[in-house]
DNA sequence: CTCTGGGGTTGACACGTTTTAATACGATGA
DNA sequence: TCATCGTATTAAAACGTGTCAACCCCAGAG
């Protein structure tokens, strides 16, 4: 009595359960099948009974590649990150999967890795599944793949990237507002030179944050050779070691204070520096960008400016969501969220305390 | 050889550009034109560069539906985790993809967030989606799902849960052995009470590594009431915080050291403790799981067992697509890797240092 | 009784690709 | 010259679902 072979139990092992097998299971046309998975409404109430109890029976799972091929589009929306290590996105992801899940999308997650290529290679990804919209962190600001995109018709929403352009939906929260806050609370601290670590300046963040530090410098009657710049390849915490190791070797004089593009570099330097002995915040203060949860429990708790990620995630996908649905008249929108400061002891260096 | 029916424009807005645009396009067959996609030695040098030219003129990109449809699955693996916001996944995720790029294969990532409910949703949609494989970290033990996955014929592999079954591939970390090495190297810093911290123990991981954690103890010649034990509902930082809480309540006779079944856990423990003012390790000696890359840059570095994470996505991946492409004469493997004890400062106690 | 209307159901086709059996064609050997 | 063979290409038949016009049947109106 071992389930091995085809012995009169009911079609487990038939080769693919499909509407037509159902529909036969059930005595009606596949046709009325179909009726009772996508318009239940057009189909009597006892007919739609006959059919449930054989769908679950044979435990019918509907071929998604063909409903895909028949309409056109498929029911799963493609999200694309700068990178699924740092929990910034993966907060985002979270948001963007609740909105979805609740709307009946499923969500292909994919990462670039901050490199373009693999951006590239993964958006033609998305475009062979047929997705039907795609929420995008570009690497850099060539729209170029992102238009051939639209241009076949997927509606995409960037994220974490605002856009001038009124021709499409975008998410994003004031980078630059967030840098000027973040060197602005150094240079409050009594900070008058400033070392800024950041990642590839082809990524719109980094230069964002970079352009609202010089901000506050001129602000505060500092000029550009206040700023000594570190640019790694990557936006992680090896790559935040890596800039601090290159602090420490340029010599004696080290800035007064270190603005990290993102929580994940200020940690690798935070590392680095109390490893060669470096107090922090008294020797040099420290503030990084995105407020992660481990930033609060560092070595030393960072100083950060905290973003609403999960929100960030949410909304984008209910603009889009809101793209696939409507027809023709759909009205773009180009949210911007504020940024909010977050201090801590990284930078609460001795000298400048509250005013 | 000249303009057949187009009118000199570049086919942009044609509604679908598919095989049979491009074949009119080449002058050729769509038999030639798939045959140029999928088996290009068996056409001509002279066609075949037609066509290709064909494609890149008309922007064609493959339609994965129709491919999947007439194949029977698709090329690409399902990738299920426990919790995307936890770095060991994540870490995992990245070998799982390496591989599975290299091979031609796309990744759809997903996280149960470790709700059964919320595993079986988006098994489900794997199934739909037809995709070639699953890679699964289950939350529980119940094999149901998996197995109708299995009889569909989609191979599945299980992902840091071993297996005694023979019928099928599991990647795993001996947990148990884990679990024996943190609590012993509590035990040997002098510790005689221990506090035990875990997530849902449905989890096969918080189970083994308690199991191990008790194994310890008898080996010290302590008795199971040694250990106290602290289940929350997750197996986060937030969770870790509430556990530290409900110990703090619980009343003075702290546990000498605590071993949490996970960094994320431990991490919020230990905020909690310092800020209630008690010396890591000093008061209290903790320990982690995982050694997640931030472990070594908290307020305390804390101490952990090492997996072996990207490998454990990487031989996953491999088995899984080797049992894809292998007809039927596939011999299941059952991989078991060892963890590794890394201890930091936060369970050097003062009293027991090297022997 | 017939006629009309409408809810419920059906059947057939289309979606874009892969695959198989068949075809065209030029070259080779008898 | 014809038969044979191999290579390059083609036409046609699936794959499973969604859609839409057609159809059936019965209730109610005339």
């Amino acid at each position: 009595m071992s389930a091995d072979d085809d012995s009169g139990r009911p079609a487990n092992l038939s080769r693919t359960v499909g509407i037509k097998q159902v529909a036969a299971h059930a005595g009606v046309s596949p046709g009325t099948v179909s009726n009772v998975l996508n318009r239940p409404e057009r189909v009597a109430e006892a007919t739609r009974a006959r059919v449930e109890k054989a769908i679950r029976e044979l435990g019918f799972v509907r071929n998604g590649s063909a409903s895909t091929l028949r309409a056109g589009h498929s029911s799963t929306i493609g999200l694309m990150v700068l990178d699924l290590a740092n929990p910034f996105f993966t907060d985002v992801a979270r948001g963007v999967e609740d909105i979805a899940s609740e709307r009946g999308y499923a969500v292909i997650l994919s990462s670039s890795g901050e490199s373009d290529e693999r951006e590239r290679r993964n958006l033609r990804v998305f475009a062979e599944q047929r997705v039907r919209g795609v929420l995008l962190t570009p690497v850099g600001d060539d729209s170029d793949a992102c238009d051939r995109l639209r241009e076949r018709g997927v509606p995409v929403v960037l994220l974490d990237h605002p856009t001038p352009r009124a021709s499409q939906c975008s998410v994003a929260v004031d980078d630059v507002a967030g840098g000027e806050l973040a060197a602005g609370e150094l240079l409050a601290g009594g900070a008058r030179t400033l070392a800024f670590v950041t990642g590839p300046m082809v990524l719109r963040q980094c230069a964002d944050r970079r352009k609202g530090a010089l901000r506050a410098l001129r602000a505060a009657g500092l000029g550009r050779d206040a700023l000594r710049e570190v640019a790694v390849g990557a936006m992680n915490a090896r790559s935040g070691q890596e800039a601090a190791r290159r602090l420490l070797e340029a010599g004696p004089p080290l800035p007064d204070a270190i603005f990290c593009a993102n929580d994940l570099l200020a940690l690798g330097v935070l590392r680095v520096l109390l490893q060669a002995g470096i107090k922090v915040p008294t020797d040099v203060a420290l503030i990084g960008y995105d407020d992660i949860e481990f930033s609060a429990a560092a070595a030393v708790p960072l100083s950060s400016v905290r973003q609403p990620t999960y929100q960030l995630g949410r909304i984008a996908t209910e603009l889009l969501l809101e793209e696939c649905d409507t027809a023709g008249g759909h009205a773009h929108q180009q949210v911007m969220f504020q940024p909010e400061l977050v201090v801590r002891e990284s930078s609460r260096s001795a000298s400048g305390g509250a005013p």
